[in-house]
Parts: structure tokens; C-alpha cells; sequence
DNA sequence: CCGTTTTTTGAATACGTATGCAAAAAATCT
DNA sequence: AGATTTTTTGCATACGTATTCAAAAAACGG
């Protein structure tokens, strides 16, 4: 059998009352520095560890946030992922990891998060029905979706500025002397990749540039198929905005196969920053996402709700900056 | 107010005992077929959802396993994490996420473990002190070191091939016509390290050829660096194994730079098979680590020991397999 | 030193579920 | 059909903690 110390036992080897224990390891609870000691020096002799369970059933609270996340393939949300489960920890909160393989929650996913009544939930990488939403709003669980943007809701969200982003990046290559330019897109029911072809788009439209679209799916290998479907099909622009670096890099990898030069025959541009955007093999330019300052955003906003439930929805955006690098 | 729907309130709806409804929702439990139908229809009108903690305060169980991890930066480990958190998910249990930046485990890493009554712990690319372990013992809670061993210790651990691996690597690039070899080393404490070098060393005394070592750290960019650091000190070897995948692409890159040819001028292998290994870039000869397959074998160890404890301990080794590209 | 206010403490209870036990119901057998 | 076995059900209790309330202790003021 586990043998499980309970407050109670340390109660007893500190010859205090059950409650004494309980306030010592509650915070903002009031008891007298001499029976904090004394609870202190007993737990620490019998090994005592509340439990969170325990805990809470009564408060109906918890310490645990459900992180969910779907592309852990691109290198971007690791990072994301680590970034997050530091910040959480330091503030005492542990993380519930949930991957899900589509692109829209699954009600058996939700089930887990609504099962462990987590304090607060991130969304990153994916979405989910407003159906679903709905049911943490009622349960006053506060809900993040990190680099997703729901339209038309009423929920918070912290995301890069992809839309004035990708409107520097349009004018970046121009001042480079693109003239023939396009945009290879991620998953179209992506708000990320739709608001960067917006961005784009609406610069060369000033401008009066013609650019072409062409759909991906934010992998690697989607980036270089559509890359040799660009070769094999018609002749390639100038210059090459793909929504995200992974893909990018496939691109790159794929146009080099047939013997392009980057950036002299053609210059591409990426999005994300990851690692490997600085490897001398790719030496990739792209814009940076601020991960560290879109988690920190994060954070607080869902330490806030959990305090002190509100509701409150917005859409937070952290401005990123360029980073060039030799491909353009 | 959260507004809790508790196994009372379905009980009345369905006209039925509480303990009726707890015994539907409770897995081996009887229950006459009529009384179970009343109970769901009431609990799906209500949208009821049993309180995980409530169970686990009394069963003393938890559907919970520990996942710790240290390298998540290695694009092998995301993998990782994906199988583990789908493997669980489909025999019921949730991953809590631990990250950990020490390569030995905390105990603040631990308290969040044992707070939470974890059913199992998977420790990936970290280990712990064995007085920490020993914890874990006492409390019978099932633990599983995957991708690292600790010697002299009766713990279980789920790992590669690794000393047969390099053997057959070792005999690889002499079939190869290398002459001389060079191992690069991840961090020296890991056992995956050590027995990579063990066992590529075994080969190369067996046929009196001699190799020199250099030293790593398991990342991008310790390979490249030590690649520079090699180049710039003496002449080169024909061949290295790389001790993982992500630094041999920066020992590539490395090289590259200074205009050896791969594989003519140098010949080099790594270990892992992580996605950017084959991509056109890279093409990395590599061994593969059958991640699904290790990650199969620890969930059926665990999933065993969380029924019914017995503290069994063992190394299992899952076989690899070379995947021949082109830097060899 | 005594009356008053403030702080600290312990007893009792509640949280939502699982489970042992005995009663009730159903099924089986003669 | 009645007796016996088996299955199902409800009652009551326990899990380990937080928290209310009243009592006890301490601090304070004159």
C-alpha cells in the first residue's frame, strides 16, 4: 500500500490541530510564526506533501494548465512549448499536455481539460468550434488561443502582427527590387496564414504589383512539393513570401535541386525565426516571432482570469522585427 | 459560480442512487443494463462529467503520467513527446509535462510529480538521483528512464540498440573504405553517448584502426563548432560518426563551409533519424531509432506496472536499423 | 491589573466520488 | 409456486484537505 502522510499525521507529531497544518501550506492563511515552525519541522520529518487532489475537491481550483498544441513537427512550438511550461512552473502551475491531431479540437480532448477542471487553458496551433468554447466559458475556465485568431469571437488571443508584419516584408522585398512576387500560403483556414497574405497583398496593391498565390500546409515537405510544382509549371516570380520558415526551407532545399541561386535568381523570405533559419545551410531572412513576449502575454492575461474571472476577450498582437539574413 | 454537476444531481434526474451513477462511470463495476441507459441519458442532458479529483482522492489513483523531459531543442524529442501523449490518450491517460533544464532532475521537478499522484513517470533525456528515484519506489509509482540508463541501478529504462548500433555503424564505414575514424560525442554523462562510443570503438580495435574522439553537446551548434575546431587543428578523418542527428547536420554545415565534399573528402553517419535527415539538403546516412516502437514498449511496461506494481526492473533494447543516405 | 480588541486555534463540516454491507430484486432451480 | 442462488441497488462512510464558527490566547490600552 502507498503510504500516504496526511495532514493529519504531521498534525499530530506537531501537536497542533489538523486546521494549523492546513493554514501553514494554504497561502494568505494566518498562523502564528512559532506553530509554523512546529508544522514545518514535523512535515519535514515525516516527508509530508499536501495533496493536490484533496485540495482540490474542496477549493475547486486547480494549479493546472491544459496546453494544447497540434504542429509539434514544426520546431516553432517546441520552443513555444518550453517557454510556456517554464513560465507556468514558476508561477506554481503545472502543465496538462494535450496534442491533438486535428485541426479543430475534438470534444474527447476538451473532455480531458473539462475532467482535470483546469484553470486556465492555450490553445496553440489549432482551433475549436464556438460550440466548444462556449462550454469553458461556462465553466469560467479562461482560454487563450496563442498564434490563432478566432473571427467574430469573444475570446483572448496572442498573436505575432502578422498583418502589418507581412506589409514591411512586402515592402522589404520591394525595396530589394522584386517585381514578380508570391505568397505561398499554410493551411487556408489558418488566421495566421490569412492575415500574412492579407498584409502582403495589400502592399503590392498599392504598389500595383501582381503577385500569385499558392496553397501549402506549413510542413516542410508541402513547402518543397509546391516548390518543384512552381518550377515544373510556369516561370517563378522574383521573390517568394512563404507563410512560415519550416516550409520555407523546403522551398529552399527544392529550388536549389534545380539549380536556382538564392537569393540572386530568387529570393525567399520566411516567417517564425526558428533555429534553423540561422543555419548556415539556409541562412534564411524572416521575421522574427517574439515568443518570449507572446508567452509572457500569455501568462499574465491567464494568471489574471484565473484570479479574478472576467471574460474579458481581445486580441493581443506583439510586434515582431526582420531579420535578414541571405536569402533576399 | 462554477456550476458543478455532480453524480447527486444526475442520480435524482435518472431516480437513481448516487452510488448507481458511480458505478455506470466506473470501469468493472455491475450495473443492470436498464439503470445504466437512465443514468447516461440524464447525465447527457445535464452534461455531466465525473470530477477527476474526487476519484482520484479516493481510489488513490490517478490518470495521470509524468513526462520529463530535458531536449526538447533536439527535433528527435518532439517526436517523442507527440507518440507518448497519443499512446496514453488512448488507454485513458493524460501526460503532465515537465520541463526540465538541469540534466539531473530537481526536486522541485519531482515535488510537482509526486503532488499529483502520477500513475507512471517517463524520464526522456534526463536522469535523477538515485535517492530521488528511490522516492519514486517507495511510493510504487512506476518509472521508466527512455533514451537513458542509469548504471548500477535497478530501474527500468527503454532504449536503442546503442552498442550494437554502433557496431554495425562501425563496420558500416570500414566496408565504406574509411581509414580513419572520429567519433563526435554528445554530453559525456549520458549513457547514449557512451555506449555510441563503446560500441563504435569495440569494431574499430577488433581491425586495429585507431579513431580520435571529440567531444560535444547533443546540439547544432556544438557540432559545428567542433567542426571548425577540427578542420582548424590537424588533418581530418575520413569518416565520423556523429553521436546524434541534429549535430551532425551542424558538423555538415561546418564542413561544407570549408569546401569538403561530403561524402567524398569525409564520410559522415548520425544516429537518430530525425526528420531533417533526409531532406535534400542533408541527406544524412543515419541509424534510426524506432521511436514508435520504444515509445510502445514503455506505455505497455507502465500500463503493467500501474495495474499492479512490482517494481521489476530491466534495460530493453529496441532494435534500429541503418537508413543509408548520402554523406556516406 | 483588568477590560477590551485582535489574533490564533481547534472542532466540525463539506467537497464529489468509490465501495463495503445489507436489503431488495431478479434469476435460477426443484 | 416456493426455495435458493445470483445480481443489483441504496445507504452510509471514507478519502485528505479548506474553511466557518466559536472558544482560547495574546496583545493592547488605560
Amino acid at each position: 500500500m502507498k503510504q500516504t502522510i496526511t495532514a493529519k499525521d504531521v498534525a499530530k507529531l506537531a501537536g497542533v490541530s489538523q486546521s494549523s497544518v492546513s493554514r501553514v501550506y494554504f497561502e494568505g492563511a494566518r498562523v502564528s510564526a512559532k506553530t509554523r515552525e512546529k508544522v514545518l519541522a514535523a512535515a519535514k520529518e515525516l516527508d509530508y506533501r499536501p495533496n493536490e487532489f484533496a485540495r482540490s475537491l474542496i477549493t475547486n481550483r486547480t494549479k493546472i494548465i491544459g496546453l494544447v498544441m497540434k504542429g509539434i513537427q514544426n520546431p516553432f512550438y517546441p520552443q513555444v512549448l518550453k517557454q510556456f511550461t517554464m513560465a507556468f512552473k514558476q508561477h506554481g502551475f503545472s502543465v496538462l499536455f494535450v496534442h491533438t491531431n486535428n485541426d479543430e479540437l475534438q470534444s474527447d480532448d476538451i473532455e480531458t481539460l473539462l475532467n482535470y477542471n483546469v484553470a486556465g487553458v492555450v490553445i496553440t496551433d489549432a482551433t475549436m468550434s464556438l460550440k466548444v468554447a462556449e462550454t469553458f466559458k461556462q465553466n469560467k475556465i479562461p482560454l487563450v488561443f496563442f498564434n490563432r485568431k478566432l473571427e467574430n469571437s469573444d475570446f483572448y488571443s496572442v498573436c505575432c502582427n502578422n498583418r502589418t508584419a507581412s506589409q514591411q516584408i512586402a515592402k522589404y522585398l520591394l525595396s530589394k527590387g522584386a517585381t514578380e512576387l508570391a505568397y505561398i500560403a499554410g493551411n487556408s483556414n489558418t488566421s495566421t496564414s490569412l492575415e500574412r497574405e492579407k498584409g502582403f497583398y495589400e502592399i503590392l496593391e498599392q504598389n500595383q504589383v501582381t503577385f500569385s498565390k499558392y496553397s501549402s500546409d506549413y510542413t516542410y515537405e508541402g513547402g518543397y512539393q509546391i516548390a518543384n510544382e512552381m518550377v515544373d509549371e510556369k516561370q517563378l516570380p522574383s521573390a517568394i513570401f512563404v507563410a512560415n520558415d519550416i516550409m520555407a526551407l523546403g522551398v529552399i532545399d527544392a529550388m536549389r535541386e534545380h539549380a536556382l541561386k538564392i537569393p540572386e535568381d530568387l529570393k525567399i523570405i520566411g516567417f517564425d525565426n526558428i533555429e534553423m533559419a540561422s543555419w548556415p545551410a539556409y541562412q534564411l531572412t524572416t521575421w522574427e516571432q517574439p515568443i518570449e513576449k507572446m508567452v509572457e502575454a500569455t501568462v499574465e492575461y491567464l494568471l489574471n482570469e484565473i484570479n479574478d474571472y472576467t471574460g474579458f476577450a481581445k486580441t493581443i498582437e506583439i510586434e515582431g522585427v526582420l531579420i535578414e539574413r541571405k536569402t533576399t
